[in-house]
DNA sequence: GTCGCGTGCTAACATGGGTGATCGCGCCCA
DNA sequence: TGGGCGCGATCACCCATGTTAGCACGCGAC
């Protein structure tokens, strides 16, 4: 049970206060759920009443057409929250599941709410949370709809390892991959016979060692440049605003 | 200047006070700027420190790489907020243009923070805004992810005329349609020459007629079942719920 | 053990969609 | 009045990616 991943999370965009930290860990240590793997966490059409925090294992969003082609919309890592305040709206119009088995805590809204009005600055941390997830959904656009193959499932490993690193859960040029090939395809919009030629090719250029579910990237900046990974999107790395600047931002709608 | 588009589109979610709609008018009011068709509103790299909100003409998100490719990510129509709280970010990583000429108000987040704080409600509301445009972010990633280009350009005409009809933009069957089939493209992640092969078949099986910067629609439940179009992703008709089920909720986050 | 099955891998073939180019029309402006 | 040019329409060609299928390995259930 991972309960300090937020933590590490939220630390990259801001620092935090012994209380506050204390609250975060409060809110992680909530009624906790284990789910297995490739069980779904909450479907599609369900009312959303709670808030979902990820401490341990990996999840993903995703989508599936009347057909049954199935689109990954997101992987959800440790330290991830599952839409802050979505009881706004009635019903949830994707669904969340388990790729490995997961450790979440539910946290219900008002003890998010509690949090936020004892340490507004909290605010501003978890809209940029919610403000990171949406940019990371535009660049997934950008990715399917832009980048060949070969750019595309590299992209996504630039990034998947960029955020693992920012939560602490990477070995130094390593990190655990639980995806199997047909999930990387699911996220990438190719088949995956596709996503199996193109991880050979990745590995041919030596971009990548890839096998045992553990991923090595021997030269990040190689492949981030093969891959037109430019990682400002992901707004890491903000620790210069304290984030008192405006007493009225935590306020605002939110 | 349609001062009331915000309103109306915000009457999807929930009914509005008098004095409520007053403020979203007197936000709607604030300073304007008018922007050329194909011009910036705000470019990748700015710093983020206005809301927009767009009164009249269509806008769209944008990334370019590094290589010229480009991606539309969103269209903005009237009624359209362009990120709340995005002030919480340093930066911009993408860029927003103008398709038509576009008016806009420019919003200070001070503006909003105090609405919000006069009329709690409003927060939610704004959150409803908020859920919404990256539930259709989401869709945009299954609909290029998944969907054939026959069925990705009518979903993309199906999701644009609906959202016309919630701010009332919309005669009959008909809607004014300002994109070029350059356009079409780049937000479907599909080429020009493309677009326009497929627009001939959809135009061929009568599903729809395009012509002089005019969309109509003869046949929507058969443009919808040809695109695997399914409305729910944009939560509008939400009227049921006053927003008062929780006093909690619009404290939270925000 | 061995059966089943999930997963990775490969090969042969099919095709949707990309490329590059040309043409015509309407509109703006010199 | 004529030239430029933005946009839509087509064409011929080709390649990246999808499709279908089959084999092999490892592992859990029995």
């Amino acid at each position: 049970m991972d309960k300090d991943a937020l933590i590490r999370r939220i630390r990259c965009f801001t620092s935090l206060s012994t209380e506050e930290e204390q609250v975060l860990r409060q809110l992680a240590g909530e009624r906790q759920r284990n789910i297995g793997p490739r069980e779904d966490i909450i479907r599609e059409g369900d009312p959303p009443h709670l808030v979902y925090l990820v401490l341990n294992g990996w999840a993903c969003r995703y989508k599936t057409l009347e057909d049954g082609r199935r689109q990954i919309l997101a992987f959800l890592l440790p330290g991830d929250l599952c839409d802050i305040n979505n009881n706004v709206l009635q019903e949830m119009d994707h669904s969340i599941g388990a790729i490995t088995p997961v450790t979440v805590a539910q946290i219900g809204h008002e003890r998010i709410a509690d949090a936020v009005a004892a340490f507004p600055r909290l605010s501003r941390a978890l809209w940029w949370h919610t403000l990171t997830s949406i940019a990371i959904q535009r660049e997934w656009t950008v990715n399917i709809g832009q980048r060949s193959a070969f750019e595309r499932i590299g992209h996504l490993l630039c990034e998947l390892f960029a955020r693992l690193e920012a939560v602490g859960l990477t070995r130094g040029t390593q990190c655990d991959f639980p995806l199997i090939q047909t999930e990387i395809a699911g996220a990438t919009g190719l088949t995956p016979v596709h996503v199996n030629r193109t991880l050979q090719e990745l590995r041919g250029e030596g971009l990548i060692v890839l096998g045992n579910r553990v991923l090595d990237i021997p030269d990040m900046p190689r492949l981030q440049a093969a891959s037109l990974f430019v990682a400002d999107y992901l707004h890491l790395n903000c620790e210069i605003r304290g984030g008192d600047d405006d007493a009225a931002s935590f306020r605002s709608v939110a």
